[in-house]
DNA sequence: TGTACATCAGTGAACGCGCGTTCACTGATGTAC
DNA sequence: TGTACATCAGTGAACGCGCGTTCACTGATGTAC
C-alpha cells in the first residue's frame, strides 16, 4: 500500500474513532489514548497526521456541519411559502440537534486556545448553512439590502439555537420533544409574519 | 469574634474570590489555590465551609441571577405596551451579558456532576426571571393558560437567550452591540407582533 | 478571675488522578545501483 | 531480480503539568470548674 494512501486511511479513521466517542459520550470524553485504541494505532501516531486534538475534533466539527448541511438540503420544499420554509428550517435544526446530541453539543462547546482561530473552511461551511435561512428571508422581506439579510438570518438562525439548545438541555425542567416542537413552529412563524408585517410597512 | 460570624465571614469572602475570579477570566480559571490565596485562608478551609468547588460556583451563580433579577427590575416601565415590555427585557439581557460576560456565560457553562442535580433554591430564582417575562406575555395574549403562558415565557426567553449567546460570541463574525441591539429589538418585536396577531386570530 | 482541658476551625504538604504531548527507538517501505 | 541503504511512519513509555481533595497536625477559641 502507497505511504500517503495510510496516512490518509488512518486520518479517516482517526476522525471516525473520534466522532463515535463524542457521540457516544460528548466532547469531553474524546481522549488520545482512547482514540488511538479505537483507531487501531499508537497515540504518537495520531500527532504525525493532526497537529493536536483540537484539529481532530474540527475535522469532526466539519463533518457534523456538512451533515447537517444535507439533511436542511434534503428537507427543501421549493412550493413552501417563506414562512413554512423558516418553520422548516427551525424544525429540521431541532431534529438533527435531537438525533445528534453530543456531536451537535460538540459545534459549540469547542473553542480553541486564544491565540489560535478557526479556519477559513470552516466558516465556509458555516456560511453555507446560513443561506438556507437566507433564501426564504429574502422572499419574506424582499426589501433587505443584501448585509441586512444576512445579519438577519444569522440573528434567526441563533435564535433557533437558543430555542433548541435550551429546549433540549436537561439543567432547567425538561420539556418533551413534541411540545418544543410545537413552541418553536409558533414562535417562529410569528417572527415571519412580524417581519413580513413590519417590511410591508416600512416598504409601503 | 464569633466562630459561626467567622465562618460566615470566610464564606463570603471566599464567594466574593470566586465572583472576582469568574469575572476577570471566566468559569474555567476558577482554581482551589488561588481561591485560598485570594480569600486569605489556606487550602483546606474552603472545605470546611463548602462541600466542593461545584457548590461555591452555585452560589456565585445564585448572586448573578440575584443581581440579574433587580437589574431587570429596575428598568421596568408599568406604562409600557407589552411589545415594548419584551423588547425592554431583551435589551436589559443584553446589557447584563455584555457587561458580565464571564459571569453571564457561567451560568450556562457550569454543569454539575452526573448525580447531583440543582438545588431548588436555584430553580426558584429561575422562575423568578421567568415572571417578568410571563408579565407582558399575558397582557399580550390574553387567552393564553398559566401553563402556556409559562412554557411560551421560557420560549421567548431561551430564543432571546440564544441571539445575545451567538451575538456576543467571538467565534462567528463579531458584531457592534448596538447592532446586535438592533436586530434583537427586530426581531423581538417582530416575534411580539406575530404572537399577538396570532392570538386574536384563535380567540376571534 | 485564673487554670486546665476539649473542641474544632484552620493549615498546607502530599495524594491521586487524568491526560495531552514528546521523543528515542524500530521496522516497514521505497529507492538506487 | 537482488542487495544495501535511507527514510520516515509508527511505537508506547515517560514527561510534565494541572488541579481537586484529603488528612495528620496546630493553635486559637470557648467551656468547666
Amino acid at each position: 500500500m502507497d505511504t500517503n494512501e495510510r496516512r490518509e486511511r488512518l486520518r479517516d479513521d482517526l476522525v471516525a474513532a473520534a466522532r463515535g466517542a463524542i457521540e457516544r459520550a460528548g466532547l469531553s470524553s474524546l481522549k488520545a489514548r482512547e482514540l488511538a485504541a479505537e483507531a487501531g494505532c499508537a497515540v504518537g501516531a495520531i500527532y504525525n497526521v493532526f497537529p493536536d486534538l483540537d484539529a481532530l475534533v474540527l475535522a469532526v466539527n466539519a463533518g457534523t456541519l456538512e451533515r447537517f448541511e444535507s439533511f436542511v438540503a434534503g428537507r427543501r420544499e421549493p412550493e413552501a411559502s417563506p414562512e413554512q420554509a423558516l418553520t422548516g428550517l427551525a424544525d429540521a435544526y431541532l431534529d438533527f440537534a435531537a438525533a445528534n446530541p453530543h456531536l451537535w453539543r460538540a459545534l459549540f462547546q469547542h473553542r480553541l486556545p486564544d491565540g489560535k482561530s478557526v479556519p477559513d473552511w470552516y466558516l465556509a461551511a458555516q456560511a453555507r448553512l446560513f443561506a438556507h435561512v437566507e433564501a426564504p428571508l429574502g422572499r419574506l422581506c424582499p426589501g433587505l439590502g443584501a448585509g441586512e439579510r444576512a445579519l438577519l438570518a444569522r440573528t434567526l438562525f441563533s435564535a433557533t439555537h437558543g430555542m433548541v439548545a435550551l429546549g433540549l438541555d436537561e439543567k432547567l425542567v425538561p420539556i418533551p420533544l413534541e411540545t418544543l416542537r410545537a413552541q418553536l413552529a409558533t414562535v417562529v412563524s410569528a417572527m415571519a409574519r412580524g417581519l413580513a408585517q413590519g417590511n410591508a410597512l416600512k416598504h409601503a
